[in-house]
RNA sequence: UCCUUGAUAGCUCAGCUGGUUAGAGCAAUUGACUGUUAAUCAAUAGGUCGUUGGUUCGAGCCCAACUCAGGGAGCCA
């Protein structure tokens, strides 16, 4: 045994394709080791990439086959070897190992080499983190992070960030956490957008970047309460120019992951085929329009929104009847005597999962008459709840943009429409398969005495507003911007089931540890 | 806050209508095997059935309350 070489500067797995027939070091962990006699079998990761490392007796001297023997998953190691290319191997290649070193030990790693629950991952989310999806998926996290900085810095916008105390609930909608401020009582910024409009009004352009707080007890999906959010503010834009930038940035960023994660986006199982189609225009439809179709008075494309939400429940039936029998099928296999022991595990991995299949879809069966029935009797004048956007935008293949809100149920900031003063022109994006709101913004009210009567009618402290007001005294002019939910943007491009999964650490209702 | 589903070994789950000593796979430990892809095979060890109370001759299973978690509603990026 020698000692951990650390001087020689490593190589990243990412990059080992350049580098067949050379001899390299590595530095990583143990994602998983297979062993024969004679032979053991390494998964390294470094945190660029995986590559499976072989020590054998041909390759590498007795001392270091048996430390190859030792090592236990998350071992820390040294590796100096031969890069050999090899088709059947993630990444067309793998390491004749001459040399291994351990840098740090790792007894009884918690996370098995299988299925686990989700409560369990989350209290090992520190060490989950390591595992290759969580790290397929934060690689896409940081691509999309870069791409709209990239996008942003290009296009001219400059980067100023909203404080995270704030003194007021700003939109007087949602929960906020409330905190305390040098024995003054404040708040954790739920949105950074009245100081964006302060500082679109000396820059022209800019985004903010930063952590945004909601207090409120939700328990789904698509709920966090702590997450980040990109702000832009555009002096001189109205709605439509709004659009088209929330349309360009969204293609840019969704073409940046399609083009740099193509290993991370194939390790995730993601079928890209909507994100491809994504970029291509969004459609664009008033808030009356997308109610027709919620209530199925108006088809897309000779689709009905309630007849295809029939049709799945029906085909949700059946396939919760196919799954039914299979489990039946395999159960009466495993009764049958003089199995071996690989079959019995075969047939009892199959129903577990096939089990796991059972429960999703007899949620589905709870939740889709519960949708087709508030789809039906959607009240014109109400917000789209979490159905009605699924309702909605599974008839498209790419995000749908949704403008002119009835202006009661939008934030006060929100400008009316001037040619018809029962709506505020504020646009949602919403995501396609199921994932719901993205984005959501508009163009802001510049008349001040329209944001008055507004704050009053939203019982909000109009003392907090006296700056917010100025900026309609000195030099208002049109202007628009948006809020784009990062951890929902990443959720849908990777289609997680859960947006937990695309935060490092999330903090949600019920969850502040790790 | 409301509706709904659940909590059994370190992990993933079985456990039928309440009935002897609660089971399997994975992980761990020991051994076998020179090309494995969640490797395989053999053996060993591993449990106060979420908590409290109740019904019963007898409770993992029935009842009540509570705690925690999954999903949904509301709210939201």
């Amino acid at each position: 045994m020698s000692a951990p070489d650390f001087q020689t500067p490593a190589h990243s797995i990412q990059f080992l394709s350049q580098c067949i027939d050379q001899t390299v070091v590595l530095r990583g962990w143990v994602a998983n080791k297979r062993e024969g006699k004679g032979i053991v079998f390494i998964l390294l990761r470094d945190g660029t990439g995986f590559c499976q490392c072989v020590v054998s007796s041909g390759s590498s001297n007795d001392a270091f086959l048996e430390i190859a023997q030792s090592v236990s998953l998350e071992t820390a190691l040294v590796i100096k070897g031969l890069v050999r290319a090899d088709e059947k191997q993630m990444g067309g290649l793998e390491i004749q190992v001459n040399q291994i070193d351990i840098v740090g030990e790792s007894d009884n790693y918690p996370i098995a080499k299988k299925e686990h629950g989700i409560e369990f991952l989350m209290d090992q989310r520190h060490l989950w983190l390591r595992s290759s999806r969580q790290w397929a998926i934060m690689r896409i996290r940081n691509t999309i992070i870069f791409s709209i900085h990239e996008y942003f810095q290009q296009a001219g916008f400059v980067q100023m960030d909203a404080p995270v105390f704030t003194s007021n609930a700003c939109e007087g909608t949602s929960t906020l956490f409330e905190t305390e401020f040098y024995g003054e009582q404040a708040f954790l910024s739920q949105s950074g957008q009245l100081y964006g409009e302060a500082m679109a009004m000396a820059m022209g352009k800019i985004y903010t970047f930063g952590p945004t707080f909601r207090a409120e007890k939700s328990k789904t999906r698509r709920h966090l309460s702590e997450f980040w959010m990109i702000e832009p503010e555009m002096a001189f834009c109205d709605i439509f120019q709004n659009m088209n930038c929330i349309e360009s940035f969204l293609h840019f960023v969704v073409k940046k992951v399609l083009l740099n994660c193509k290993t991370e986006l194939e390790s995730i199982g993601r079928d890209t085929k909507i994100l491809e189609s994504s970029l291509g225009g969004f459609p664009r439809m008033t808030y009356d329009q997308a109610v027709r179709i919620i209530k199925g008075e108006e088809n897309v494309e000779g689709i009905n929104s309630i007849e295809s939400l029939q049709n799945e429940l029906s085909s949700t039936t059946l396939k919760l009847q196919s799954i039914q029998e299979e489990i039946a099928v395999r159960e009466r296999n495993l009764a049958q005597p003089g199995l071996k022991k690989g079959e019995i595990a075969f047939h009892q991995g199959k129903i577990v999962q096939l089990k796991q299949d059972k429960n999703d879809t007899e949620e589905n069966l709870r939740n889709i008459p519960q949708w087709i029935d508030s789809a039906k009797n959607f009240t014109y004048g109400s917000d789209f709840g979490g159905s009605d956007e699924t309702v909605l935008t599974r008839l498209f293949d790419r995000p749908v943009m949704v403008y002119d809100w009835p202006h009661e149920i939008k934030a006060f900031y929100l400008k009316r429409n001037p040619e018809d003063s029962r709506f505020a022109r504020g646009v949602d994006v919403l995501a396609p398969e199921g994932y719901g709101e993205i984005v959501g913004g508009g163009e802001r009210e510049t008349d001040a005495q329209l944001l008055s009567e507004k704050i009053h009618a939203h019982n909000l402290p109009m003392e907090s507003f006296g700056w917010y007001l100025d900026l309609r005294r000195y030099g208002s002019v049109p202007h628009a911007g948006f809020g784009l939910g990062l951890e929902r943007l990443v959720t849908w491009v990777c289609k997680l089931k859960h947006v937990r999964e695309s935060i490092p650490f999330p903090r949600m209702y019920g969850r502040l540890t790790p």
